[in-house]
RNA sequence: UGGGGUGUAGCCAAGCGGUAAGGCAACGGACUUUGACUCCGUCACUCGUUGGUUCGAAUCCAGCCACCCCAGCCA
């Protein structure tokens, strides 16, 4: 346990850890705080074990904290979203607090600025400011405005506040250093005019806060001891400390950078995801195939997953790309161990039971989870006519077969051993059956006389297939890589109500699923399904199969 | 180009002057009532690069190279 923990130590716990001991602070307290303008995906995930997962180790409070000072962006569709997947994710926090709760404060630290003589009422326009701001190499100039009186500035401020302006008309800037090498801090705009509807504060306000000024004070009002954020801000933190200085903030927060995560084959811009679901390609934010948080509970990912998945790819400030295939182990590692399994045919081929009498069926058992005992058995039904996967059975097997052939023998799983017999074909030599002989002695599939059977295949039975829809991912990405495979495609499905499954038409071969009619399932790229929670309530999954495949193929 | 960052295996990532952890992927092999799972083994004479300091450098110093971020009245 005690390696455990320190295998997750990581730079931040360093800077922690020297301020806990140097007595900066006495206690930690962090906060998440997205900007309610899009739905979390897995890139925040990162972020939310970070931030929740920091405090959790020192014994301090996370907050949950919208950055919402820009109205135009931003919908209540989207809080509520967020703080679903928060908790969903398996996160608690302390409180919920608005960036939009501290405006009145906020505009108090900006007069307490303009008296300071420490920011100005600007009358450029957008493209002047930007004209005047320099360039990477060349300095900026001073406004022209940068010199007005406090009572000048405070008296259009509060014009700009009372309405009396258009957007964009004027702007209130820091008054800080236009020949800084550093271009945040060239007299950064601090409040500019928005004629627009906040979700929260309605119209009450036509003067907003920009990010710079509003983040570390909303930190620090909060009590924040520790603000971490993603690399692309370390240029901001001189800006971040200056308004905390300037407005003489005792006991200021720290603001840490870590690298933000990136997944190959994952989309997690907001402006992409957002036109996915705008045009339709996607059914919405929690399409399967999106990288949001919430698509990936509907893929049937297990929250604990993606936490393992944080923990493992750790925190540091090297940009990277992580591999798909290392969020895929974790959510097979977590199935594995808690899934419960069933069985399920893609691409059915019939397996005709010849000397089993045709009006008899019996009811065998079968492990929930192999894994855990504990689950105890599910029942299935066995029949004369039952369905295997085309590729269970081969007339000319390749070296090393070891499945369906003609003359040997194979285990039904859970059933009997059965000795291929032959196969009925149509005109063009296309098998229509499989035939075979089962051996009574060898209920559940056990060899009382020790014989040795090396393969077991999966069934289902014929008779009690219902019918249900299916939906089937062939790739659950959506990606920018040209070469991803995007392809979605809907397949029928019968389903028995006893957990057994015939899927049909579809390409994938070997799938353990659990089942019941009418549930809704994704499949979910080689390797698994899952049923929509949404749907069903419970998840579903795992399985083996292509992997198998492959390594056989491999072989060949 | 000014400033701020980052470079350790195919992908992440430890390492903090004493001779390159771990995970994913891959590849061998064993086991198996699903060829999965599990288990065992292999996988960096070398840390972007060139020099320097040192008995000793991935770790310290200098130069160079590559990539990322900043010129929103976005966050």
């Amino acid at each position: 346990m005690e390696e455990i923990k320190r295998e997750y130590e990581n730079f931040i716990h360093e800077f922690i850890n020297q301020d806990l001991a140097e007595g900066v602070y006495d206690h930690v307290q962090t906060r998440f705080p997205p900007e309610p303008n899009g739905y979390l995906h897995i890139g925040h995930a990162k972020a939310i074990c970070i931030d929740f997962g920091t405090a959790l180790k020192y014994g301090g409070a996370c907050n949950l904290r919208f950055d919402d000072t820009n109205p135009v962006k931003e919908d209540v569709e989207y809080v509520d979203a967020i703080m679903r997947d928060i908790r969903w994710l398996g996160f608690e926090y302390a409180n919920v607090y608005y960036a939009s709760d501290y405006f009145d404060f906020l505009y108090d630290c900006a007069l307490q600025l303009i008296r300071d003589g420490k920011a100005y009422v600007c009358d450029l326009s957008a493209d002047e400011i930007r004209e005047t701001r320099g360039t990477l190499t060349q300095p900026g100039q001073n406004s022209p405005y940068r010199e007005r009186s406090a009572e000048e500035n405070l008296d259009l401020f509060a014009r700009m506040t009372a309405g009396k302006f258009e957007n964009g008309a004027r702007v209130l800037r820091a008054k800080i250093d236009m020949s800084s090498p550093n271009i945040n801090m060239r007299d950064p705009v601090i409040y500019r005019i928005v004629h627009a509807a906040h979700h929260r504060t309605g119209d009450k306000w036509c003067v907003y806060p920009m990010y710079d000024f509003t983040h570390p004070l909303s930190d620090a009002r909060e009590g924040v001891t520790h603000s971490l954020c993603s690399l692309e801000f370390e240029n901001n933190r001189p800006l971040y400390n200056w308004f905390l200085r300037e407005l003489n903030i005792k006991n200021p927060p720290r603001q840490i950078e870590f690298a933000r995560m990136n997944v190959t084959h994952t989309l997690t811009s907001k402006r992409k995801c957002l036109r996915l679901v705008e045009d339709g390609i996607v059914g919405g934010w929690d399409d399967p195939r999106m990288a949001t948080l919430c698509g990936l509970r509907r893929r049937g990912y297990p929250p604990e997953a993606i936490r393992d998945f944080c923990e493992k790819i750790g925190v540091s400030k090297a940009f990277s790309v992580i591999d798909y295939s290392l969020l895929e182990a974790c959510v097979r590692d977590n199935l594995n161990q808690n899934a419960p399994r069933a069985m399920a045919v893609l691409r059915p081929i019939k397996l005709i039971v010849d000397n089993y009498p045709e009006d008899q069926t019996e009811e065998i058992t079968v492990e929930v989870n192999p894994n855990r005992p504990g689950d105890g058995m599910r029942k299935t039904i066995f029949s004369r006519e039952i369905f295997i996967e085309t590729d269970d059975y081969s007339e000319n097997p390749p070296k090393g077969y070891f499945r369906l052939t003609p003359g040997l023998e194979v285990r039904l799983k859970g059933a009997y051993i059965v000795k291929c017999t032959g196969a009925d074909k149509d005109e063009n030599g296309q098998i229509l059956a499989v035939h075979c002989a089962y051996d009574p002695a060898t209920t559940g599939g056990n060899t009382p006389d020790g014989r040795k059977v090396k393969g077991t295949i999966h069934w289902v039975s014929a008779q009690n297939a219902a019918d249900c829809e299916i939906r089937l991912y062939s790739r659950l990405f959506l990606t920018e890589n040209p070469s991803g495979e995007e392809a979605e495609e809907d397949f029928t499905v019968n389903l028995n109500p006893d957990s057994l499954a015939v899927l049909t038409g579809c390409k994938i071969e070997r799938q353990l699923l659990t089942a019941k009619a009418g549930d809704t399932f994704q499949f979910m790229r080689q390797g698994y399904f899952c049923a929509d929670p949404d749907s069903t309530g419970e998840r579903l999954v795992f399985n083996q199969t292509v992997a198998l495949k492959d390594s056989f193929a491999a072989k060949k």
